[in-house]
DNA sequence: GTCTATACCTTGATAGAC
DNA sequence: GTCTATCAAGGTATAGAC
């Protein structure tokens, strides 16, 4: 799905590799739309954990945007190409209403945490900028998700580039 | 190609709206990766003579960067979620060789373009930031066709919040 | 839970009439 | 240049045996 796209990746993707039969799949998954919902839930659940952990390890703002960056950079090394995010939205209007409003739920819990991380660091004086709290935000999530693509064509220094962009822009040292 | 991506769209969806049958399609096309790098040539084209615009008509780097900014609003505003880079680039490693080839074209000179842009905008005081000045074009860049993919989910006003923010990053007044 | 077998559809592509 | 007709391949999905 990540590598393909909803549209174009298919059961045999799956069977092949796992080494079972077309329709082994369907016993688990009925449909194609079923079987993409439950991975959207899945990154969804995924997300809620790697909040938890967060919050329970006490971890600091900088520490917080690495590991946000680390998100994007697992798929890099992946050689996946991009996010489970950008792989939807990018052909979101072909998908199903019922897709459609979970990958809503998982972007908006994303971008609800970025936010809140950006803005509360800017309130403790850990980060710097200027301009809203909310566009620098959806900025810092978009250039990740786009770079990503981008460093399908260039090469994985781009995604490099624009994660040490992000840093600079937000007033922080390039050593981390 | 550019709603459902190059591996899902087909010759069904381009001669039924042109009230043609899909063999009408082939005597001009003989592959679709044939018409998958017409395309892409034909928008290096509309780049070529979108850069001699701004050389000919001697534009001020603002007016230039909110002509960039013009190329992505335009898919945003045909409802058509992401720019032809953006949607190649997201599944890159599935498509040809040649198509591989011609989307490097295409993205490296933007990007050189934009590079140069800012970088010279830079030395003449019109733009004012920290950091690299190819950082900062690929984090533009990146953000431009990542927000306009996530517009597709959170609304049209996700992208505008983003190019604020690059503006503002930049150093320049939001009220162009 | 997985298999074989099958149904039905869409796809990219070709041949030949007009 | 477009049409009809046709093809092989691959897609999602289902039924029933094991």
């Amino acid at each position: 799905m990540l590598k393909r796209g909803y549209n174009a990746f298919s059961f045999s993707d799956i069977s092949t590799r796992l080494g079972v039969k077309n329709a082994a799949i369907h016993y688990h998954y009925p449909t194609k739309e079923s079987l993409g919902i439950d991975i959207l839930r899945n990154e969804q659940a995924r997300f809620e954990s790697w909040k938890a952990f967060g919050v329970e390890n006490k971890l600091y703002h900088e520490e917080q945007l690495e590991r946000f960056f680390q998100i994007y950079e697992e798929s890099l090394n992946l050689e996946l190409s991009i996010c489970l995010v950008g792989s939807v939205a990018s052909h979101f209007m072909t998908v199903s209403a019922n897709m459609q409003k979970d990958l809503d739920i998982l972007v908006s819990d994303m971008l609800t945490w970025l936010v809140g991380l950006i803005d509360d660091g800017r309130r403790k004086q850990i980060f710097h900028f200027e301009g809203s709290s909310d566009g620098m935000a959806h900025s810092i999530v978009s250039s990740l998700a786009g770079s990503l693509q981008l460093s399908r064509v260039k090469g994985p220094e781009f995604f490099q580039s624009v994660k040490r962009n992000i840093r600079t822009q937000l007033g922080l040292k390039n050593s981390t």
